[in-house]
RNA sequence: GCCCGGAUGGUGAAAUCGGUAGACACGAGGGACUUAAAAUCCCUUGGCCUCGCAGCUGUGCGGGUUCAAGUCCCGCUCCGGGUACCA
């Protein structure tokens, strides 16, 4: 019987589709597990080979799972919304809703012929208004609430209206924008406008004007994740600094749980270092300068409190609103001129160049312990966002600080013991402190550090600077606030109106708020967003509905927001509306919640460490405090699964001719590569009739061959259309089946590596199918033997272990192992074979379901039992011993474990390896430490 | 610069607790079957030396611990990823 894998394939999607053998109900009497896949985005371009690698994996930990005894919950949907379909909208005036559809029906094809085990009735689309319904209520209840930093959770907005009436801003602990202070009275003595931009400063989502990274070529904002290197992450266009109005969420409020909680989660130790690096926590103090002659003061944060006696100069961002206080009138054009300067170089130029640059500002501070001047500079090395934009300069002991002071030519002080600054600064946090304060100073001095160490220093800097009222214990973030508007069509409307310049969110019971149709996708012409151009785009306040935008008359129909939410908002809580995907209620009901809990098992990149997984950590942290949902981590486990690079091909053309030579001679010749489409290469034999085909100018190529063949020369680069190294997992399923591709998918590497695709080895796993196959031919129904027992539950027990470990690359190699042991047994037991086809199904469900049934079963694989494996087929009953020729390791010989001393002695002295490496020789001694080795000595 | 990974045959890799390194697969070479090819099956395949047996050597480099190190410790080199004027 051939092994014909399209039929079976093709006949088990349908069986599968047919008997809803995937759907998977929230009630059940068995434990949940739920395996989640990032949901992809709908290119244009399909799937390629490296998308399934990381959805074969949860797909066979989830089979498994299953046949463990587990309700799995393995759902799929699109991320549908996103800029490509948006720019393609724009060049051709095709609706985005259409390519997107379109997308998406191309891919389910291809995700369909995998074979893969998702519930279809659970997909969810973050375009479908059902479901961004969900991502509008939940920004909604953002407005709707603050962060309380006492009690570490969101409260309602209206209890901070209720103390403001009462108390004012006394005893006011949230996280806000600014710092504000004013009298209940006062509070009430103001207008609704006052008290609705009063409380835009606490709510989670607000409006504020940020410094956003803006993208001319987009004609967008993009968040800190979305850029790197000056450059947009989609497109490399370049990015600048502009200070507008915007969306933002108050993600920072939640830093210190954020970092809290990767303690408590199962994620690879390098991400939860890239989330601690992108959070940032660095604990410091600020602490207060006196301008000198002068009542104005400044704060700066410094994690160096113990620097204090070695500060040279302050420096200020430039954006800091301190320049404009502290400029004196002899340096008001120098310090003009320098703002100039620093606002026409972008973010990409300053870090590129990284040329020292300042301008001192005319002004000195008093440093608060030894009462000296120290002269004010600003300088752009100083960011506006972090801290207080202010700091104070050390140069002996900041390699920044340094290089600035070496450049203006200010004094260095070192501070450390037998520290070298004549050549560079010491920025290492150690050593014992000195010149703290310098012996002409000490008199003067209350503080005295020297002789301790830099940490007993600081410590002792900070006990005194908060005993004497000159600041305080502070700890900073890095973890900026994301910016939550995108001047774009193709994403979720706001579901926010603007009442006398101040936004209102629309009632949750009136949601979704679909997105408007519109004539064109760009910019309108007085450059608003591309909602600008919509006519039906009015709230209605009375009637509570969207109404046309000639009807605005600010009294009760008011203009709607015109920026749509970023590509994070709709993937922010996607796996909580699998969970209960239709529910038109809530975004899922409690007791779905209460069943499913959390995500068991996430399988993605690591490109969104910085991303995604901190937007959904906080989005999931928000819900939480709103008591939505039961877990406070969205994603228990989560495995990385590694890029998969494209393998390019190279034909060598000799510079100036029409002819190829093979890659084993081209050095002896003058040759120019050139890539080759790597689907008409096969083991890197290059198939030259179909390369004459290719493209018209190869038609008439000429080959050097070596051997009668040409051979390719060989690079892994990215997979890109431009390299012609782009493998469609659809060829390969044609030629080798979805199983194949599956194993070999899997076979080639560990899952989190990142490693290229080649072809070069799927033949061998493609045989081993078919020998698999071969082995099912004729049943036996016999007893099996010890030796046939001992080779199935070796391989069970390899598998479970696998499985559990997520190496299925080394699985791959126990089946075939199995496959040729049981073929030279010649065992077609069915004893054997039955649970070995079990333990195979999630890495190959097709063949496996085919010779289940043929096996007589009625019911699906996917119900059968997962066989355990039983030791007592794999009990040795015997002990490995090293032995050991004067010291010399020679062989290892298996003992029975029950053997005593001189039974391992006299066993090792018999043994004919012994004779061979003692040719003969009466041992001296025989040393023997049971269970573990015997030495010789001759 | 800082943080995190990694380095094993011609190739992808395995070695789970420190115990015969290179499983498994690809490629290569040889053979069987065949008019021939494909398919299938068998043998060889880290290096050196050797007719062979055997021996020596070998997991990026240099040291160390140990009866025993790819695995543990110290010091480097190179490669990959993340991040960066974060005071």
């Amino acid at each position: 019987m051939d092994y014909n894998f399209k039929e079976i394939e093709q006949r088990w999607h349908q069986q599968w589709a047919e008997q809803s053998v995937y759907k998977v109900s929230n009630q059940s009497n068995k434990p949940k597990y739920y395996v989640l896949d990032m949901f992809p985005y709908p290119s244009g371009a399909g799937l390629h080979v490296g998308h399934p690698l990381g959805y074969i994996a949860s797909d066979i930990y989830s089979r498994y799972k299953r046949l463990q005894g587990f309700n799995v919950l393995h759902p799929m949907g699109f991320d549908a919304y996103g800029l490509p379909a948006e720019q393609y909208a724009i060049q051709t005036g095709q609706h985005p809703a259409v390519t997107t559809e379109k997308n998406i029906r191309r891919y389910c094809e291809q995700l369909e012929k995998i074979g893969f085990c998702y519930d279809w009735s659970r997909e969810v689309r973050t375009c479908d208004p059902d479901y961004y319904h969900w991502t509008q209520w939940a920004f909604c209840q953002m407005f709707a609430h603050y962060y309380d930093n006492h009690s570490q959770s969101a409260r309602p907005i209206s209890d901070l209206v209720a103390h403001f009436a009462q108390h004012g801003s006394e005893g006011v602990d949230a996280a806000c924008t600014e710092e504000l202070s004013f009298t209940p009275e006062a509070w009430n003595a103001m207008s609704n406008t006052q008290q609705q931009q009063v409380l835009m400063n606490y709510r989670i989502a607000y409006l504020a004007d940020t410094k956003v990274n803006w993208c001319p070529a987009l004609g967008t904002v993009l968040a800190n994740d979305e850029v790197s290197e000056g450059l947009s992450v989609r497109g490399g266009h370049p990015v600048e600094q502009r200070v507008m109005r915007q969306w933002s969420l108050r993600v920072s409020a939640y830093a210190q749980r954020l970092l809290d909680g990767l303690d408590r989660i199962d994620w690879t130790e390098s991400l939860k270092e890239t989330q601690r690096n992108w959070i940032g926590r660095s604990e410091g103090a600020e602490i207060e300068f006196q301008v000198k002659d002068s009542d104005k003061h400044f704060t700066i944060f410094t994690t160096r409190a113990d620097t204090m006696f070695g500060v040279s100069f302050m420096v200020l961002a430039p954006e800091s609103e301190l320049v404009g206080q502290l400029t004196t009138a002899g340096q008001e054009a120098d310090v003009k001129a320098y703002l100039e300067q620093t606002k026409r170089r972008t973010e990409r130029e300053r870090i590129a160049d990284r040329q020292v640059t300042g301008v001192f500002s005319g002004s000195y501070a008093v440093n608060p312990l030894t009462g000296q001047d120290v002269p004010i500079w600003i300088s752009d090395y100083v960011l506006a966002g972090y801290g207080t934009g202010a700091f104070m300069a050390v140069p002996a002991q900041d390699s920044r600080d340094y290089a600035f002071a070496k450049h203006f030519n200010l004094p260095i002080i070192p501070l450390i013991e037998g520290c070298d600054v004549s050549e560079q600064s010491y920025d290492a946090k150690e050593g014992i402190v000195c010149n703290s304060p310098r012996a002409e100073l000490a008199a003067q001095c209350a503080l005295n550090l020297n002789g301790l160490t830099v940490k007993q220093a600081i410590q002792a800097t900070k006990d005194y600077v908060k005993a004497n009222g000159l600041g305080r214990v502070k700890v900073n973030y890095r973890l900026r606030d994301a910016i939550f508007s995108r001047q774009r069509y193709w994403g979720e409307p706001f579901p926010v109106y603007y009442k006398d310049g101040m936004p209102y969110t629309i009632p949750t019971e009136c949601l979704p708020v679909r997105l408007p149709e519109v004539t064109q996708f760009k910019p309108t012409e007085s450059g608003e967003p591309p909602l600008g151009n919509a006519t039906q785009w009015a709230w209605d306040e009375q009637q509570q509905q969207v109404v046309d935008n000639s009807l605005i008359d600010h009294q009760t129909v008011f203009p709607l927001e015109l920026c749509t939410m970023p590509g994070f908002a709709g993937s922010s809580a996607y796996y909580l509306r699998y969970m209960d995907p239709t529910n038109r209620q809530q975004l899922v009901s409690p007791e779905a919640n209460q069943y499913w809990q959390q995500v068991d098992l996430y399988i993605g990149g690591t490109e969104h460490a910085t991303g995604h997984l901190i937007y959904s950590r906080f989005w999931n942290k928000f819900l939480y405090d709103l008591h939505l949902i039961c877990q406070d981590e969205p994603f228990r486990k989560l495995i990385n699964q590694g890029m998969i690079q494209g393998r390019s091909n190279f034909v060598y053309r000799i510079v100036g001719t029409n002819t190829y030579v093979s890659a084993g001679l081209k050095d002896q010749y003058q040759t120019q590569p050139i890539h080759v489409d790597v689907n008409i290469v096969s083991n890197d034999q290059l198939d030259i009739d179909a390369f004459r085909r290719w493209m018209p100018e190869y038609e008439h190529a000429e080959f050097i061959l070596e051997d009668g063949k040409y051979i390719c020369g060989w690079a892994v680069e990215k997979m890109s259309k431009s390299m012609f190294n782009v493998v469609n997992p659809d060829d390969i399923v044609d030629r080798y089946g979805a199983d194949t591709l599956r194993l070999y998918e899997m076979f080639l590497g560990p899952l989190e590596q990142s490693k290229p695709w080649d072809t070069n080895g799927i033949d061998g796993v493609h045989r081993f199918l078919r020998r698999f196959w071969a082995l099912y031919d004729q049943i036996d129904e016999g007893q099996p033997t010890a030796e046939e027992l001992k080779t199935l539950h070796k391989t069970l027990k390899k598998v479970t272990y696998d499985i559990e470990h997520f190496s299925f690359n080394t699985s791959i190699p126990a089946f075939m192992i199995c496959q040729s042991e049981l073929q030279q047994l010649k065992c077609h037991k069915r004893a054997i074979l039955e649970p070995l086809l079990i333990a195979i199904a999630p890495y190959a469900p097709h063949i496996a379901e085919e010779l289940w049934h043929r096996l007589g079963h009625e019911t699906t694989i996917c119900d059968a039992q997962w066989p355990e494996h039983d030791e007592k087929y794999l009990t040795e009953n015997s002990v490995k011993y090293p032995v050991q020729i004067n010291g010399k390791m020679r062989f290892m010989l298996e003992l029975p474990a029950t053997a005593d001393k001189a039974a391992v002695e006299a066993a090792v002295l018999a043994d004919e390896q012994t004779h061979k490496y003692t040719q003969g020789q009466q041992p001296k001694k025989v040393i023997v430490v049971p269970g573990k080795i015997v030495n010789i000595v001759l």
